[in-house]
DNA sequence: GCCCTTGTAGACACCCCTGTCTAGACAGGC
DNA sequence: GCCTGTCTAGACAGGGGTGTCTACAAGGGC
């Protein structure tokens, strides 16, 4: 890992490319994702991409690794926190998916859909799902659901959270934590407790719009 | 709404296009939608599909128009259906989002996708929506639900379907069905009566796999 | 039997994308 | 001051894609 010298004459380096290549997988998908517009954004050479990767594939292949070694583990460490009551745990959980500092929801989607088409990377994306669904109901199975109700309000909770940030609701956030009781009452089964949503207010008064 | 006749040289009709480019639109994204290759698969020429419509844009506006005249009115439809207990009627309401007879999922997800990317059908995706779930959230609060958690339950039902379906998890009926008390438990806050999955049992001993 | 409408084929102009190859600019080691 | 390794430009070959235009085939109306 030593740092490496990079020539003054260096236009763009290969983390330039990646940077744009994953905007640019983000914003349109990963039929979006080509050389030639990359080339034009960086102000640089097509040719100069070949340089850095063998390939248009190679370059996917990087973007894949990166989402895997972010997205995932966010969410299942969330999922693992102490929390003093399963409400809060579920705001845990809640708040790590709605946090842009903390899981990159465009990302995941983007990755999602390109998993739609390409066989290697739905795998990839069904691992990851059945990962974080695991650890989810382990977080409802430490207060005392069993283990099938776990599994059920585990999947309901994260692929509600999927669904709910497919739509892109605009939804003010003070109507939206208003809701959170109910929603608390809707996973958990049980009310929500006073303080239950604290930290996910702190949030949201932080000033985080969507 | 007259019978239209068609000459016999005719090789492939406007609803050929519509059909073929659905089929495309499904399974490969409204970016995968082209004139060539759909003119390859009719066996026939290019030029012919000028001939039924001005530019590859008409021809994606129908398909659009098509999903907007199905799949929203079919889920509303089942929501407004009437059911002796609430678990009853999320099982309806279930029912409709899984049965491919009733709700046409993979064309669901091209929409949407499709809608992630253009603006204009993106405002209708979200109108579909809107209504969706307000046909959801008026069930809810025929069986007693105050307004708000009401909406609640609605987005939580909904959304989770549209997360499960997302996922396209690959999972046995039986294991499904077992989990269907639990399911109606959270999105109810009731738990399951007797009766409530006899519906949803009688689909799936119809031999549907997914 | 002719014409006219319907539907198709093939060529043309134009645009964008990938991957390769050659030539050359630029800095640093020696 | 030369050589070498790093990086880039530009040209080339090859593959698709959209629209348009002209010619033409094949039935139905008259």
């Amino acid at each position: 890992m030593g740092a490496v010298t990079i020539p003054s004459h260096t236009k763009a380096t290969r983390e330039d490319w990646l940077a744009a290549a994953m905007e640019v997988l983000i914003s349109g998908g990963e039929e979006q994702v080509k050389v030639l517009p990359l080339a034009d954004h960086l102000g640089v050479s097509r040719s100069s991409f070949y340089w850095y990767f063998n390939s248009r594939r190679e370059l996917l292949d990087q973007l894949l690794a990166h989402w895997r070694a972010t997205n995932t583990s966010a969410i299942i460490a969330h999922a693992d926190l102490g929390a003093p009551t399963i409400g809060a745990a579920v705001c845990n959980v809640w708040r790590a998916m709605i946090d842009p500092e903390i899981f990159h929801n465009p990302l995941d989607f983007a990755v999602r859909e390109w998993g739609r088409r390409a066989a290697p990377v739905r795998r990839v994306v069904e691992q990851s799902d059945t990962a974080r669904i695991e650890a989810i109901a382990a977080m409802f199975a430490r207060f005392g659901y069993g283990e099938t109700e776990a599994l059920a309000r585990a999947r309901t909770l994260y692929y509600m959270q999927i669904g709910y940030n497919d739509a892109e609701l605009q939804e003010p956030m003070e109507d939206r934590l208003r809701m959170v009781p109910y929603y608390i009452l809707t996973f958990t089964g049980r009310p929500a407790a006073p303080g239950d949503a604290d930290l996910l207010e702190a949030f949201a008064k932080e000033g985080n719009a969507t």
